[in-house]
DNA sequence: AATGAATGAGATTTCATTCAT
DNA sequence: GATGAATGAAATCTCATTCAT
């Protein structure tokens, strides 16, 4: 009895997986206006009513998609950055964990980057949308340890966070542009070493502003 | 003669001028998928039809809506960086510029921010789509000039301008999406400093890195 | 099992058998561009999205329409000249045939006659659009038939058909024009005549007939 | 001032022949529906509103199309068969005209063929909407004229007319649909042979029927 | 008479969602 | 739970016609 619970559990949950990867997968290449219920039934070979057991419409799912994308993001974070010490190093090893995975999920980067800002009106349908808001409260978190523990100075962490974000968030943009012809790796040394040394030269440090 | 052709030029540019500020605005508070063309010819009080007298669709619209804020940023960035000689000084008044125009065209900024980014559609159907191309450009210009002028360190001027502006821009949609409670001059303030002096601060500079 | 598919199969074929009697029905009435989709839905007593789930749009549609008669036409031709032996009485035969179906058919023969030349556009959009062919080939091998067999004299057969074929066509144009009141039977009998003899010989006038 | 009414007259009526002469090419090269005023407007050189100060409306420009070419065929008729006194002659001149002018003017052609019958819409409208119809008048006459003569025997004139018309209609119909690699003069000859002749052969004359 | 900018009614088609099976 | 046929609301865009100039 208890087997066959969990059976049908594993197997309802198996075709909920099977729908956000497939819905994934499809709002990235066509966009969530240009696709179809269908087409994400198809892909996941259920009929198209099917989709409606999973997920309450078609916001719903996308929504859904983001929240699966950023859990994963964050615990393939939390087991990169257990074993490392150094809180500074943990947070640039957060900024490489999300160019690595951008890099190797086109179509969930597509997601993240493009289709988050899609819609203003998911933000007046559901004012507290803004699924990105734990996974930008854990680079907060990774950002003021490292303040805490005087490994970068003083600065606004949630200041810190926006830019760090931004930053990242705009290359990638620009490299799912480019069609990924721009080095992301080069980009992200870039990043780390302006927001880490700033814009001035060494000899002139002192002296300016 | 004269007068008659210039007062129906201009009362045909007024239309155009009309519809488009109708435009920037019904797309920003609604985006761009909810609003209906009639909601724009009726805020712009023409006639339906009278809208494809002067864009050739819905997309079209949103185009040069596009066009008109960015040229129109740029114009007032000619002027105002004009006065100024140093090139570091002028950078950072293209970053103030562009968050004033921001925070006083709030519709505008909405366009710029969110919707810009929204249509994986736009980039299939147009393929050289990417409306903020001349306004980056400009920024790198910029950046460049400060880099010669040696008024910052040798950077890769690019990838500077992706940092920058994409610092700017998810504060921006921050700030949207707060509803403007937060202080878009201290986060200006901010980011010029971090990049700046960079995350080190002055005392830990010789130990890190 | 098989008899529940079936009963879906026919359920499906019904309706879509329901919609083109309707499209006929309408489009002969109201001519093919003042039909709206919605005029044939309501007639066939589903919604206007229905229709296309059985045709891919207004034209395709159309286009079914004349294939479905057409090949109506053809099947009762088959079992009607089925049983006759002289190749001319099976040539007669398909006009009364033809003048028949008209005349019971007038919404159908207001298609055939006057929808089916209607569309310029149909040549340019679909260059093969002639859904007449097949008919006329039919038409023709029984022509083929009569002359091989020496029941009438050897002339060009695709000429016969053109005549023979024009002169019915106009015919019954005449007599849906007319609402009617012309006598179709008197007409078949006089170009049957006039095709059989044709125009000349007083002197054969007493023999003949 | 007469001369000056004249001028004004004759430059209006100019402007009214240029239309009407835009107007057919329009219609037959893009069908009625796909033709819209301001395309004949263009090639008049005229403005959009101008037309509506010669014609009623679109309908009634294609109606006066109709007139205007009917009138021309049966003027040059009226010159061409004045010197001929067979009355059997006549009226294989007048086939040959009407095939000659088919073959010179495509364009009148198209619209005679096929807009003609476009309009279940226009049968509804104009309930007296025939066009044709001094056009087959004038055919009838001469076959009358020659059944009287005793040039052809005594069958229906009326019911001649549909036959002739008809048989010239759908053979220049399958000349204009095959992009003219038909001979027309080989059709004329064929039509005029078997209405002439007959179908039945001489030596078969006595065993038929 | 001539213009052509403006009008606005109108219809096809799509597709998220439902619900009977 | 699963299906997929059916629904019907909704919105872009066209174009004949008008009318102020």
């Amino acid at each position: 009895m208890a087997y066959e619970i969990e059976s049908l559990n594993s197997k309802k949950s198996k075709k909920r997986a099977d729908l956000t990867k497939a819905a994934i997968k499809t709002f990235a290449q066509k966009g969530f206006h240009r696709t179809k219920i269908s087409d994400i039934a198809k892909k996941a070979k259920v009929a198209d009513g099917t989709v409606y057991l999973y997920f309450e419409n078609k916001d719903d799912l996308l929504i859904k998609c983001f929240e699966e994308m950023l859990t994963d993001l964050m615990e393939k974070a939390d087991q990169r950055l257990q074993a490392i010490e150094d809180p500074l190093e943990k947070m640039l090893n957060f900024i490489d964990l999300h160019i690595d995975y951008c890099e190797k999920n086109r179509d969930a980067a597509k997601l993240i980057i493009i289709e988050l800002r899609q819609s203003p009106e998911f933000y007046e349908k559901y004012p507290d949308f803004w699924p990105i808001k734990n996974y930008l409260n854990y680079l907060t978190k990774l950002c003021k340890e490292a303040i805490d523990a005087g490994r970068i100075r003083e600065v606004d962490p949630d200041l810190l966070t926006t830019i760090i974000f931004g930053s990242l968030d705009f290359s990638i943009t620009a490299w799912l542009l480019s069609k990924s012809t721009i080095d992301l790796k080069r980009i992200r040394n870039g990043v780390a070493d302006i927001l880490h040394k700033g814009l001035i030269g060494d000899t002139n440090n002192e002296k300016n502003d």
